[in-house]
DNA sequence: GCCGTTTTCGGCCCGACTGTTTTCAGTCG
């Protein structure tokens, strides 16, 4: 099956084409917002296109359906082959280096004689190397020199270069924007991008900064002591690769237009450009700098929102929440910023009040340190620790959840003692300890035949377990699905703890058909998981959406193995709002006695 | 090539920076 990464591929390289033979511009436009639509699909393209909904994604009309259709059905479209073999195939490796466009690409391509698209990046960098590349119209000794630095960036990102967790892009970014704070003339300083919109991986790291003195904003930022390299630099901002290898954009303005300037470049692209499609409709233009009325003066509901810039013939935003209210519409926080139907509900003023940190009643996933000689690794405190830490993170309650007793090396009923054992340890536990509420829970191996890595009798000693896949990862989508739901069948089982497997620059999700486990677990009671823990942020927000539109619950847990991540939770939230989660949807939002009701269910 | 609660035809998001140029094309976000 081809995946919609690939398909967003060739889309884009059929751009690439038309762009060269110049083809109607729009055209070329088409094709890319049909590769950026499918590329963020959060189903594949290839089942909606079996069920007959393909055509329903916006920015695939006949045309491209209709070839779509011809690939999945044979491999491949006899349109698209006809218009890539107008181009030489060694531009599209070439297309990969930053700086380098199509048309840069085609001369390239063309004039150096880079026939062999395998070869095509190592041959242009030999040619660079001799000097070719310079002579050649419309490059000189600075593209040359641009070029050779591109492919050492592409060589090293094949390799190792990867998107950053989200905690490590936010303590890089911290730490640049307490040095960018040493100077006065920083008056406001904000993260924008993926970061501001809490995406679990970043690419870069975007700054905006409202000052009066931009010219020394962006000299001081261009001395950071951190800096590798100098990308480029102008009166309205600069971009620096850090030490680290990680890109950093700084964008100034003056304070009055901060507003329209944060909106802007927090995105998403997808966001914004829906955002501006929908105030051209009303006569309105957007930028970084405000909203510009096409032709007369238009005239907003609340003349106290904006102040208008007679020169520029726009209204200028302090703050961002008036650039939304001025266009007619809510607010939108920065987590749901993804153009997946905020926009819309923004205008119908029926945006949801999403989860804070402050209704997390408790943590549903945390190992402690008693030895119950466990499959996987023990937590380092104790329970008692897990506590007092609980009470001092306000909440009401806490699970236990340490890993099951292995099963390779102890019996069905050394097993069952052992859970006894620590069945009575937490009775007593809770008598001495009135400060939070005890929840006895287990994290239970789901092995690869479905079966629980627990025996039966050994259930009557917990009040719940979470159950999850932390073996055999490689399987067909069928088999993985049965054996989720094999593995949550059990009455006791209640939560799917981080459901996908995924570890973030580790290990890639595991395929399942998520359609049907979040509908088997919306008729048996049972939650799935969003681990809070930075490296699995698992589930990611478009699968979240996908359980609430079908009505699944959600609990949220740190996966904690000591008292210190136990602060993560906040990430766990985040994710649940973007994933347009309410309190309703999840569990620890409950009370105690809800709570432990639903897991008796 | 796509799209529509002002349109089934006539529009399509907006601006910054760089290098190679003498006013702009290419690329990027």
């Amino acid at each position: 099956m081809i995946s919609n990464k690939e398909i967003a591929r060739i889309l884009r390289n059929v751009a690439v084409c038309y762009e060269l033979t110049e083809e109607n511009p729009f055209k070329i436009i088409a094709y890319n917002k049909a590769a950026d639509e499918i590329e963020n699909l959060n189903i594949e393209a290839y089942d909606l296109w079996r069920e007959g909904k393909l055509k329903k994604v916006p920015g695939v009309g006949p045309s491209i359906h209709s070839h779509l259709e011809e690939i999945f059905k044979k491999g491949k479209s006899k349109h698209f082959e006809e218009v890539f073999s107008k181009v030489p195939a060694s531009i599209f490796p070439i297309l990969e280096l930053q700086g380098v466009g199509p048309k840069k690409a085609y001369k390239l391509v063309t004039e150096l004689h880079l026939t062999n698209p395998e070869t095509a990046v190592d041959d242009l960098k030999k040619a660079a190397d001799e000097g070719k590349i310079a002579p050649l119209k419309t490059f000189g000794e600075t593209s040359q020199k641009d070029i050779l630095e591109a492919i050492g960036f592409y060589k090293r990102r094949k390799g190792s270069m990867q998107r950053m967790p989200l905690p490590y892009a936010y303590k890089t970014a911290q730490t640049l924007m307490d040095y960018l704070k040493e100077i006065p003339e920083v008056e406001k300083i904000e993260t924008t991008g993926s970061l501001r919109r809490m995406v679990s991986t970043i690419g870069d790291i975007d700054i905006a900064v409202a000052t009066r003195n931009p010219e020394k904003v962006v000299k001081h930022f261009v001395n950071y002591s951190g800096k590798l390299k100098l990308i480029e630099q102008g009166p309205s901002g600069a971009s620096i690769i850090l030490n680290n290898g990680k890109q950093v954009d700084l964008r100034v303005c003056l304070p009055q237009t901060f507003g329209s300037m944060l909106q802007y470049f927090t995105g998403s692209k997808n966001h914004n450009i829906h955002l501006r499609e929908y105030a051209l409709k009303k006569g309105l233009s957007l930028s970084e700098y405000g909203i510009k009325p096409l032709k007369k003066l238009q005239s907003f509901k609340d003349p106290k929102l904006q102040r208008y810039n007679r020169k520029l013939g726009l209204y200028e935003f302090q703050e961002e929440k008036d650039f939304y209210e001025a266009l007619g519409m809510e607010w939108i926080t920065p987590e749901l910023r993804e153009d997946r139907g905020e926009i819309i509900a923004s205008i119908n003023h029926k945006l949801p009040r999403l989860v804070t940190i402050k209704d997390i009643k408790g943590d549903l996933q945390i190992h402690s340190s008693y030895n119950l000689e466990p499959s996987h690794d023990l937590g380092k405190n104790s329970m008692e620790e897990i506590a007092q830490r609980a009470k001092e993170l306000d909440y009401e309650y806490v699970a236990y959840t340490d890993h099951n007793p292995g099963i390779s090396n102890h019996s069905e009923s050394k097993i069952n003692s052992i859970m006894k054992r620590r069945f009575n340890y937490i009775e007593q536990l809770k008598e001495s300890i009135k400060s939070v509420r005890i929840l006895n829970m287990l994290e239970v191996d789901i092995v690869g035949n479905g079966t629980l890595s627990l025996p039966n009798q050994s259930f009557d000693f917990v009040d719940a377990v979470l159950v999850g896949i932390h073996s055999s990862f490689e399987m067909t989508r069928d088999e993985m699905t049965k054996r989720i739901i094999k593995g949550l069948s059990h009455p006791k089982a209640k939560i799917l703890a981080h459901p996908t497997s995924r570890i973030i620059n580790q290990r890639d999700p595991v395929d399942a058909d998520w359609e049907k486990i979040f509908k088997f677990c919306r008729q048996q009671g049972k939650a799935v998981e969003i681990n809070a823990h930075p490296n699995r942020l698992d589930l990611d927000s478009t699968l979240i959406i996908e359980g609430k539109k079908i009505g699944v619950k959600f609990s949220l847990g740190t996966d904690s193995h000591d008292t210190e991540t136990m602060g993560f939770m906040h990430y766990g939230v985040t994710f649940a709002r973007k994933g347009w989660l309410t309190r309703g949807d999840i569990l620890n939002c409950m009370d105690y006695n809800k709570l432990l009701e639903w897991l008796h269910r």
